[in-house]
DNA sequence: TCGTTTACGTAAACAGTTTATGTAAACCAT
DNA sequence: ATGGTTTACATAAACTGTTTACGTAAACGA
């Protein structure tokens, strides 16, 4: 009540989502969908909050680009569910995207003057 | 040549610029748009390159948002520029946004297993 | 006088979110 | 068996903040 608004602002995820996902499958051989959500938030500690309607856009893109593969199985809850892993140039690309997330986090944490100076 | 593509991606500065902005201002008293570019780019050692197109929107949110104030003064240069100053109400948004910025990108390092696990 | 630099400005295209809905099947309780 | 909840995926519309690409104008130097 009161005034407790959220402002989502421009996407709290924003361009980190995919480094998530290819990480937690890299740790985690195979996943659905909705079990990446779930360990990214449990591994945040709720800090991240992975929307349904970025998750999957997000699964769709990297499929296309052959950084995972996914495959029609049946989950623990017996519903069907499709389960990822991540593929050779998928690791290429996780690598890459680490680095890169690295050097500009660094960037910005030296511009604010903080750790890493 | 031969396959040198440079590839831009979602935006490098997503969701930065703006405390970027907010923390240049707080530490060099009075900036004008080129100048606080030129900062960033400087202290981040090239890596955040802000692009004019970027930048002059995020200063004039910023000015409608009160969170910074504009004067119209004559550069070094001798060219008319707008200078900007940050306001008390821009101090503390700085200060909300650089915990946020800390605690997402800890929440992403968690994720990915880096440092500060 | 012509090209370059400084400084600001903006519009169109693009990307990746948020928000809101929808489907469908499985499970549970009544 | 029926109705409500949970699981799982899917997508469209709205939004935000970039990138890319121009355009203006004045000052400066050759």
């Amino acid at each position: 009540m009161t005034t407790t608004e959220r402002k989502a602002g421009a996407g709290a995820l924003y361009g980190t989502l995919e480094v998530l996902i290819l990480n937690s499958l890299k740790d985690h051989g195979t996943l659905h969908g909705l079990e990446i959500a779930r360990l990214i938030r449990d591994r945040s500690e709720d800090v991240l909050q992975v929307e349904e309607g970025a998750l999957y856009p997000a699964l769709h893109r990297l499929e296309r680009q052959g950084l995972i593969e996914g495959e029609w199985h049946i989950s623990e809850k017996r519903r069907r569910a499709r389960f990822y892993q991540i593929t050779a140039t998928g690791k290429k690309a996780l690598r890459r995207e680490l680095q890169d997330w690295i050097q500009h986090t660094d960037a910005v944490s030296k511009v604010l003057g903080l750790r890493k100076a």
